[in-house]
DNA sequence: TCAATAGTTCAACATTTATTGAACTATTGA
DNA sequence: TCAATAGTTCAATAAATGTTGAACTATTGA
């Protein structure tokens, strides 16, 4: 449980893996629901252009696909070929799981007393 | 910018200092502060009771000291002498930058249409 | 079928990291 | 001043991590 949780956050405590991530987060189209109501991966950026976009391209595409696996096996992000290409894109239910630790708690303590 | 926020997350991404740092949001206190408007180290639990909470107890402190200076270092928490002991609170600025990461960009996406 | 494109996997490496126990520092109370 | 308490720092070790280039797999278009 809370074990997933701290896994989430290592993933995002590289900063190449949390640019990919925050550039998933700007860039992810809006999620796609079927008649079934599963949710299938939004369409997003590819690999290609994340490289692109991370490094400027000519770099180890490797790197790129090293850290994507992590932002994959920790949960936050899904991927989805199409055609020559995979698609990525951040994957909601854990975006807001993350989010959520960081509600109530901490808030609304600032300037409230001694 | 960026490495500073990847550095939190980081600190975030050991179960152990996620423990820990989710134990400060529980139970620090208010943040103090003075007549000049700085914000003082809020009340929370010294590095013992912390110990105890985490390790149950007869686990190395030597351990324990490490995360916390982690925590610090990354700017998440902040430490405060007080006689014999250490009192440890959550930086209260640096949860409200982590909560605002997560703020916007993906939320409000989910059922939005294809 | 073949070549080109798009990503992944593998092996090797240099760093970093978490953990442990022992030694050290600082504060309090007798 | 001395002993006890509370934490930190240090050294050593084992494990995990990020990066690189080469080899591999999968898909498309000719």
């Amino acid at each position: 449980m809370s074990d997933a949780l701290a896994a989430m956050f290592k993933a995002l405590g590289d900063p190449t893996r949390l640019k990919i991530y925050t550039f998933l987060c700007d860039c992810s189209g809006p999620v796609a629901v079927n008649d079934d109501g599963d949710v299938r991966p939004a369409s997003g950026p590819t690999v290609g252009e994340i490289c692109c976009h991370i490094t400027g391209l000519e770099q180890s595409s490797s790197n790129i696909s090293f850290h994507l696996k992590e932002l994959r096996t920790a949960g936050l992000i899904e991927t989805e070929r199409r055609g020559k290409n995979i698609v990525c894109s951040v994957n909601s239910a854990a975006h807001a799981t993350l989010h959520a630790y960081f509600v109530g708690g901490q808030s609304g303590r600032i300037n409230s007393g001694v």
